[in-house]
Order: structure tokens, then C-alpha cells, then sequence
DNA sequence: GCAAAAGTGTTACGTCTACACCCATGC
DNA sequence: GCATGGGTGTAGACGTAACACTTTTGC
């Protein structure tokens, strides 16, 4: 690429990945070993440098998928770190990208056989560097996030039931709701769509199944919109 | 400072000062003719490399002082861009960063002789590579923020009015909103000082002077809250 | 038949919205 | 005395919160 700029100094620029799992019921974090030789084999966020052909969010893209062969995860920007002595290493800011997703839609053990694993939020180990700052963010966003938007819906695109959906509402919150009031207000936004079928695998009577009506979603977001499923 | 990374690639990283000011009832946005040689004396949000002992806040403060003279303004970090193209003179990233202003606080005489200048937000001129997308970002989010913050506390730190506050949403939303209903709910949140002093500036029967509690207010941020003052 | 989770309605309460007039003052 | 912006109250609509029992099914 050309260089017009002759002044100003170049450096390290990062990308890490926040990836909270949601796995039958409980919220865990996606945690790796450090492959680079700095605080190398530390417990560690995904993350890597960002290449010259690709954004932070390709970035985030491309090492997970190296990390722990996921695959389409929709991340959200949350912060920049640029902290100058964040990174003890060198001089190097981060950008810091979250998600949150189904692990069962997911392949458990290709991940652990990228030398990949998941903690539990609850009984999370130390990280390097400011990465337990980054996870005590997400969380913070993520709580302050569904507050005002149906999260889930870029979130977990998959088909899913509706105590399946109150139960990740209130893992985030670590509160738990009223089955009456969630679903009354959840289905008063008209923005599921009832799919006709059961889930059984958490109950024997079994719950139905919905997905998301993304295009209505998406037209509501624009106009700007209070979604939040409880005070 | 030491680098114990070997790989990865150093890049440009910028930050750039969305500053609002809010002036007589008006909003407008502060921009100013690029000093650097690539597209030298086009229109441009104020911005700067980030240096080597600074982090991006800090860079940004630098900067807006540099070119305009002002100085303690509180800015809060928009959205970093990373997309590769974005900047045509290098590969470079930019931390975005806005603020919203009382301009009647500060020196306008000294905006101008740095060579910044500001221009009402519903006439704004085109600005150079991805600016005018961050300007739009940066909109939205004030729109949104309003609505569940009460803005202001931290953007305006100085005595007002309760009027002048209703104008400030309502130019952000450019929207007329209700004095009864406003000054109902904004009272209700008990985040307010009345200063029992009169302001005549705008009208002859003057209007109470007020300032925030801030202690309040932080405290009552740590818990999360909703403080939209309208729907 | 019983354990376990899914599903369902009503009432009380608080908050939001819409709406119109008097007040204080400078000129 | 009048024009200008500041300040006030109420009723109806709406949304939220609190509350307990029935249904379905696999075992």
C-alpha cells in the first residue's frame, strides 16, 4: 500500500475475542493458551496481531477460526485498549470484540482440540495482561445490552424455545424472572416466529420452538427502540 | 520500550475528535483543515497519530488542544474504524472519540485563530475519508445514549437551566418535546441541585439555575439504570 | 401416578402522554 | 400593558410487577 504520511509512529495493533457460550444453562468463557513466546502457555483471550489485508473484525474472524475452528460468530466491537503499558511486551493496543453463543450449535471438541477451553463464568482462572478487564466489560455491556435489545438475535441465530431464551436472560442477569411476565412481554414485541415445533430435551412435555423475524428486528432497530424484558 | 514480539506488523493508529458544541440552541461540529501534506486543506475532524508514551484518550486531548486551545473535555471513545481501505494515504486505523460541548464555555475566538472552525450540524460541508460516517455514528449514538443517560451530567458540566436542557435534547433529537413532561420526569430523578439563582439571559422572567449531583449519579451508573426522558 | 418443566390471566400499581393556562419581567 | 419565555396539574392510556395453578409427558 502507499505511504503518504511520513511522520507518526506505527505500532502493534491486536484484536481480541471475548466469546461467551452459553451451554445448558450455565455462561462460560473461551479461554487458550498463549501460543507467542511472551507469557507463552498462559491462560489468555483469542486473540492476534492485525494483518495489513484484513480489519479488526476479519481479524477476530480469522484467529478464532485458527484458535478453535469456529466458524461465522458475529462479533460486536467493545473497546479499544491503548493503555501504554497494557501489554508488557511491547507497545501494542487491542481491540476488543465480543459474542455470545449456543456451544451446543457448536463442535465441543474441535475446539478443545485446538487447545481451546471453556471456563465457567463463575469460576474464571486469572488471564494475561488487561484480558480480565476486556471479560468484566463484555459482561458489563452484555447486562446493559439486553437490558434495551432482545439480545439473542444476533446472538443466537439458531432456533431456540422461549424458557431456553428467559434462562440466558437470566444467567447474564444472575436474577431470576417471571415466566409469565418474560413471555407476555417477549411475544408482545412480535418479533418471533413460531416454528410449530417441540423441543424435548429439556422436559418431557417439551417447549416450542422459534427463531427470530430478523428483517422486523432489523427495521425496529433503526427507528431506535426500548426492548428491555424487565426493569 | 521493550518488544519481545517478532511477528505481526506495525501499523498507523490515529484517533479523531467528534466535538459537538451546543451554542445559543444550536448544534454544531468542530472541524478543521488538515495540516498534513496528503489531501493538505481539506476539511477534516480534528485528529493525530497517537504517539509512542500516550494512550488514545490522552492523544486526543493532546490534539484538540493543540488545534483549537481547549482543553478538559471529557471524550468518550465512539467506535475504532478499521477498515483497510478506509484511509487512502496509508493503512492506518483510527480510534473514534466525541464529546458534546457548551460552547458559550469556552474562548471561541481561540477555536478560530488555531484554524478550527465549527459548522451547524444540518449544514455540515463533506469531510475527508471516513469522517462524515463517524460524525454520523457519533450522532446516533448521542441519540441513543440520551435516551437512557442523562446527558449532560458528564457534557456539560457547568449551571443551566432546565429549558437550556430541553433544548439540548430536543436539538439532538430535533424533535419538540413536552416543558411540563420534561421537567416532570428530569425532576423525578432526583439528580438535580437547584441553585436558586435566576438566569435572564433568555428570557425576561429568568429561569432557575440548576446543577447536577454528580456523587448521585455515579452511583447510581455502577447499578444501571433507565433515565430516558422520553419515549 | 408422579416428577419436571411448559404454559397460561388478572389485578394493582406506577409511569408516560397529552393537553392549556397563569406568572414574572423588561421593554 | 403586552410580548416573551418560565412554570404548573390532571386524567386516561399503557406497561410492569406480583401472584398460583393446570397441562403434558416420560418414566
Amino acid at each position: 500500500m502507499t505511504n503518504r504520511y511520513d511522520n507518526g509512529e506505527k505500532i502493534y495493533v491486536a484484536v481480541d475475542c471475548i466469546i461467551f457460550g452459553f451451554d445448558e444453562g450455565v455462561l462460560k468463557l473461551l479461554v487458550f493458551k498463549r501460543l507467542v513466546n511472551y507469557l507463552k502457555d498462559e491462560l489468555s483471550l483469542i486473540g492476534s496481531f492485525i494483518k495489513p489485508d484484513e480489519n479488526a473484525n476479519e481479524a477476530a474472524r480469522r484467529v478464532l477460526k485458527e484458535i478453535t475452528g469456529l466458524e461465522n460468530i458475529f462479533m460486536e466491537e467493545l473497546k479499544t485498549y491503548t493503555d501504554v503499558d497494557r501489554d508488557s511486551g511491547a507497545r501494542c493496543i487491542s481491540i476488543a470484540q465480543y459474542s455470545l453463543i449456543r456451544l451446543e450449535d457448536y463442535d465441543k471438541q474441535l475446539v478443545k482440540k485446538h487447545g481451546a477451553q471453556w471456563f465457567e463464568i463463575n469460576d474464571l482462572p486469572k488471564l494475561v495482561l488487561d484480558h480480565d478487564v476486556m471479560v468484566q466489560d463484555a459482561l458489563t455491556r452484555l447486562r446493559n445490552k439486553s437490558k434495551f435489545y432482545p439480545i439473542g438475535i444476533e446472538l443466537l441465530p439458531k432456533q431456540f424455545t422461549i424458557p431456553q431464551l428467559q434462562n440466558l436472560y437470566e444467567v447474564i442477569h444472575q436474577k431470576k424472572l417471571d415466566s409469565r411476565n418474560f413471555r407476555k412481554k417477549l411475544l408482545s414485541l412480535n418479533l418471533l416466529i413460531a416454528l410449530n415445533k417441540k423441543d424435548k430435551s429439556s422436559s418431557k412435555k417439551g417447549a416450542f420452538l422459534y427463531k427470530f423475524d430478523y428483517k422486523k428486528y432489523k427495521k425496529l432497530e433503526e427507528n431506535g427502540f426500548n426492548f428491555s424484558l424487565f426493569k
